[in-house]
DNA sequence: CAAACGTGGCA
DNA sequence: TTGCCAAGTTT
């Protein structure tokens, strides 16, 4: 691992900053300003989650609700929907507790130091960091993937990025040199050096503009950094949805409030061991395929009759078109149409 | 701490 | 087709 000077860091937040003042992505919606609300909604919204992907959600939901008086008395029915196909249902969840508790239990006043903003649902030791460094200009690193991936070629770093533990090392090593004057700004160059030239495949290290500091660059070894071991692949289940149709009406089940897609309505699944415990009539030749982070289902479709239980409702196509449904529901919904 | 938690893109 | 990656947090 690297140690810099005094003067390295300095020449490096130099060198960052007038990059980023030159060729950042200065027109990103939550870099208009600096309104916390503003800013968690992004950060929540882009945790394991790509800008491209997040631009469109972010734009409708600070359309429908701007201020956290907004989105704190929001029906909870109405968020979900603004988050639908998004995926990782707690963060909504989460955010609008969030909001709830700024604007119910604080009347409105935000906390201002990282520290302080972890006490809100979902807001952990990144974003509270992002918040506190853009909004209220905290010194403090957010160290999030980009971080990581940067710090860990510039310092040579070897912790392994997998492990909790090697949170603190580079939170440690990063702090002294995060800008005094410019922390956000900061925090946001080694995102935007992490998403061009410092890239996790096929990075430009060549043309960065913190070349100069990169030591595994320098060293020949980039290739072999961050260490990161690998995640385990997900497990495969197998799914017979069920298709019952009546008065134009199709039957939705209700998913558990702990869990998987918890409390969002899908065709009635049940898991099986093989194709041969298929009962009822199979409407596709091939299955319909989606995969979670952690389990892959591979999903049968029949039409059959199903007996009503209490997590079941047959539902017309303007209410399931009104509910929040997960992406894995829409495929099934497609699915039923070829 | 390890595992759970969604989805889309890409080599 | 499969594996990995993308601005993490919660339990």
């Amino acid at each position: 691992m690297e140690f810099w000077s005094e003067e390295t860091i300095e020449n490096f937040r130099r060198t960052l900053l007038d990059w980023y003042d030159r060729e950042g992505r200065a027109t990103l919606p939550w870099r208009v300003d600096h309104d916390p609300y503003r800013v968690m909604v992004s950060e929540i919204m882009l945790q394991q989650t790509q800008v491209d992907t997040v631009l469109p959600y972010y734009e409708r939901f600070m359309q429908a609700l701007p201020t956290v008086q907004d989105l704190a008395r929001a029906p909870e029915a109405q968020v979900l929907k603004l988050w639908e196909g998004l995926g990782y249902y707690s963060r909504a969840r989460n955010l609008q507790k969030a909001a709830r508790f700024v604007v119910d239990d604080l009347h409105g006043h935000w906390p201002e130091s990282a520290d302080d903003l972890q006490v809100l649902p979902g807001v952990g030791p990144y974003t509270s960091a992002a918040i506190a460094s853009i909004s209220f200009g905290e010194v403090v690193p957010a160290v999030d993937g980009n971080a990581y991936r940067v710090f860990s070629r510039l310092l040579k770093i070897d912790a392994d990025i997998a492990q909790p533990k090697s949170r603190k090392i580079f939170y440690d090593a990063i702090l002294p040199i995060v800008d005094p004057d410019r922390p956000g700004d900061f925090n946001q160059a080694i995102m935007d050096l992490g998403s061009s030239y410092m890239t996790a495949k096929n990075p430009n290290s060549a043309d960065s503009p913190v070349r100069a500091f990169n030591a595994a660059y320098r060293d020949g070894v980039e290739i072999a950094y961050p260490v990161k071991t690998k995640k385990q692949r997900p497990v495969k289940q197998l799914y017979m949805a069920t298709v019952s149709e009546k008065d134009g009406r199709l039957l939705f089940e209700k998913r558990p409030d702990t869990g998987l897609l918890s409390g969002f309505w899908t065709f009635p699944l049940e898991e099986i061991q093989n194709i041969e415990q298929i009962v009822g009539e199979q409407l596709h030749i091939k299955p319909i395929v989606h995969v979670f982070t952690h389990r892959r289902w591979e999903i049968w479709l029949v039409k059959r009759d199903l007996p009503l239980t209490d997590n079941r409702q047959y539902l017309t196509p303007d209410q399931w078109q009104h509910l929040s449904l997960p992406t894995v529901q829409h495929k099934l919904l497609n699915a039923l149409e070829e």
